[in-house]
DNA sequence: CAACATATGGCAACTTCTTGCCGGGCCCGT
DNA sequence: ACGGGCCCGGCAAGAAGTTGCCATATGTTG
C-alpha cells in the first residue's frame, strides 16, 4: 500500500510514471521494462515478474501514444456513420465495436449528421489516428471515397464503390421475399416508396423490385424520392392518399412507419385497406400498431464482418475489392401486411 | 501540381511526409516548419506561406500522435455510455459530440453494454488517450468512479457522486409535473413502476414522487424493480394486471411502452382504464399507440453541458463538485393519459 | 578444454513533433 | 558610432516508448 496522504492543496497533476521510473525502481534498464511488457519471453521470466510487480506498485501504465509512435499501430479504427441516432445503425455499431474490441482495437465512432462536409472534416480529423476505416452509409462521392481509401484500408457499408471492399445486404433476395410474401397474400400491384436519390441502396431496391416482378403478372410503380424519416413518411402518406395503390414497399422502416401513421390517421386501415412492408427491422418496427412487416438484415453481422475484413487486411490479407461481401436478409412477418381485400377505399 | 504517376505495382505504403521532408524541400529547419503550423506569427509571414505551400504540395499532414506526445494534449474526450442503442442516450451523445467538435476535440464513444466489468475495461483502454471523461449512466460503484476521477477530469451524468461534477435532470420538478398532470385529470392513486435498483435516477424519482404527494391526499405505491427495457415492461404489465391500480408512472419510456403493450394486448384500454406516464421522451414514445405522455429532458443539453464543463476544467476552471448542474424537465402530453374514469376493469 | 550456440540485459538510435535557448542581422536611440 | 532590443531562424533536448545490435554469462558439444 502506498502512502497516499498528500497534504498540499494541489491534488492533481502528479505525472504518471514511465518505463524509466519503473526501470530505476526495479534496477534494470528501460529497454528491459519495455520488453517485459511488449515482448514476453524475450526477458527472463523472473525478471519480468519482478518488473511487473514494481510497475504495478508504481501504478505504471503504458502510454499508448508513445507506444504507437514508433510502431505505427494505434489500435484504433474509425467508424463513420451518417446518423448515429438512426436505429438502422445500432447493430452495425455494436457488431463493429464487438469485433474490434475482441481484437484489442478501439473504435472511434463519428456521426456525420448526413452531411458530406462534416463527413470529410471528421475523416480529416480522425484518419491520421486510425489504422483503418469503416464507412457506413457514406454521403461522400465515389471518387472522394476512393481517394480516402488510398490512405488507409477501408470498408464501405451498404454501398458498392468499385475498387473498395464493401459489405452489403442481399437486397435482391430481400426484394424477392417481400414481393413473394405479398403475392401469397393475393396482391399483384405494388408501389415502391423511394428514399433519397443519393442512396445506393435505394437504387438497388428499386432495381431489384422491378427485376423480381419482370415478366410475371404483377406490376410495381415508384413514387418519391422522400427523405428517409418519419416526416418523409408522412409526406409519402399524403401522396398515397391522393393516388391509392396496391401494397406498399417502403425504402426503409422509418418511411413505412411515418406513412402508416398518416394513413391510419386519415381513416385508412392497415392491413385491411393497404399492406405495408419496410426495410431494416429497426427498433420501433415492432412497437407501432400494427407491427411492421419488414425485410430484416443481420446488421450486427454487417458491422462485425466489416471490421473483420479490415483487420484481416491490416494483417496482410488482400482487400476484397472484386465483389462485395453479401449478408443474407429475411422477412419478418408482422401485422402490417394482410390478404388482398379488393381495391383500397378512396 | 505534383506528378502523381507511379508506375510500380506497389500502390500503398508510401510513408507519409514529416516535417523533416517539408523542411528539406523548403530549405528551412524542421523547427521552423513546426512553428509555421503551430505558432503563427512566430515565423516570418512569407516564410510561413512558402512552407505551407511546399507542405501542401508534398501532401503533408501533421501526425497527431507525435504532436500529442510532447504537449500532453490529445484533443480527445471519452464518452462512456451504458447502452448506446438505448434511445435515451442519443441526444446526449449528439450534444456531447457537437460541443466537443466545436472546440476541436474528438470524442471516443464507448458502449459498455450495461456491464460494469466492460465499463472498467473500456476505461482502462481509453483513459490514457483522453484528456477527460464523461460517464453517462455509469454502472460502476461510487468509489470506483471517484478513483477514476482522480486520474482525469470527469463529469458524471444522471447521477450524483460526491466529489465529482455531475449533470442531472430536474427530477424533482419532473415528478411534480407528472403528478400535477394526473391530478388535474382527476387521478389520486398512483403506482410507480421502478427501474433498476442500482440506478441513482430510479431512487430519486421514487423519492420525489413521494415528496410530491406527501401531506396531500393522493397516495403513491411502488412496484418493481424491473429491467428498464421493453421486456421489463411486459413483466411489469403482468404484475399490474394482477393488482390493478390508479395511474402508472414508469421509471422510463421503454418500461412504459412495454407495459402498455402488455396491458392493451390483454384487453385493457389506455388511457380509459389506465393512464400511463413515462420518463425521457425517447424516439418511439410518439410512435406507439397511444402516444406516450412522458417527462422530457433536454438530453442534448445534458451532453453538451457536460462536455462544456469538462473543457472548462481542462482550461483551468475549478471543477464544479459542490452541487450538480441541473437541467430543467418538461411534460410532453400525448394520448396515454386521460381523465380518471372510475376503477380499472379487473 | 576450446569452440560454438543460446539466453538475457544494456546501449543508443529511432519514431515525429515541440520548445527553450542561442545567435546573427537589423533598427533605433543617444 | 555603438549598445540594446526585436525578429526570426536554427540547434538540440525532450516527450515515452521500441528495437537492432552488441556484450556478457551460461550452457552445450566435440
Amino acid at each position: 500500500m502506498s502512502g497516499e496522504v498528500c497534504g498540499n492543496d494541489d491534488p492533481v497533476e502528479r505525472r504518471s510514471p514511465t518505463i524509466y521510473d519503473v526501470a530505476e525502481a526495479a534496477g534494470v534498464s528501460p529497454s528491459t521494462v519495455s520488453r517485459a511488457f511488449s515482448r514476453p519471453g524475450r526477458v527472463n521470466a523472473e525478471t519480468a515478474e519482478h518488473i511487473r510487480r514494481v510497475a504495478h506498485d508504481l501504478g505504471y501504465r503504458v502510454n499508448p501514444l508513445a507506444r504507437s509512435l514508433p510502431v505505427e499501430r494505434t489500435s484504433m479504427l474509425a467508424l463513420v456513420v451518417a446518423d448515429a441516432t438512426n436505429p438502422f445503425h445500432f447493430e452495425i455499431i455494436r457488431g463493429a465495436q464487438d469485433a474490434a474490441t475482441k481484437a484489442g482495437y478501439t473504435v472511434l465512432l463519428t456521426d456525420t449528421r448526413e452531411s458530406d462536409l462534416l463527413e470529410r472534416q471528421a475523416l480529416e480529423r480522425t484518419l491520421p489516428m486510425v489504422e483503418g476505416i469503416v464507412l457506413a452509409s457514406s454521403r461522400m462521392s465515389d471518387s472522394t471515397i476512393r481517394v480516402t481509401a488510398k490512405q488507409r484500408p477501408m470498408v464501405v457499408l451498404n454501398r458498392v464503390v468499385t475498387g473498395v471492399p464493401s459489405v452489403v445486404t442481399d437486397i435482391s433476395s430481400g426484394a424477392r421475399r417481400a414481393i413473394d410474401h405479398l403475392r401469397e397474400l393475393g396482391h399483384d400491384r405494388f408501389t415502391y416508396v423511394a428514399g433519397p436519390e443519393a442512396s445506393w441502396t435505394d437504387g438497388m431496391r428499386w432495381r431489384e423490385l422491378r427485376a423480381a416482378t419482370r415478366g410475371t403478372g404483377p406490376k410495381v410503380r415508384r413514387i418519391g424520392p422522400f427523405p428517409p424519416t418519419l416526416e418523409g413518411g408522412v409526406t409519402a402518406g399524403r401522396a398515397l392518399r391522393r393516388a391509392p395503390t396496391g401494397a406498399v414497399i417502403a425504402y426503409n422502416d422509418l418511411l413505412a412507419i411515418g406513412l402508416m401513421g398518416e394513413l391510419i390517421g386519415h381513416g385508412h386501415r392497415v392491413p385491411d385497406d393497404l399492406s405495408v412492408i419496410g426495410f431494416d427491422d429497426i427498433f420501433g418496427a415492432q412497437l407501432v400498431t400494427p407491427g411492421l412487416t419488414t425485410v430484416a438484415a443481420p446488421l450486427y453481422q454487417v458491422g462485425s464482418t466489416a471490421v473483420g475484413h479490415l483487420l484481416a487486411v491490416l494483417n496482410g490479407a488482400r482487400p476484397q475489392t472484386e465483389a462485395p461481401l453479401v449478408v443474407p436478409t429475411s422477412l419478418i412477418r408482422r401485422r402490417s401486411t394482410g390478404p388482398y381485400g379488393g381495391d383500397p377505399v378512396k
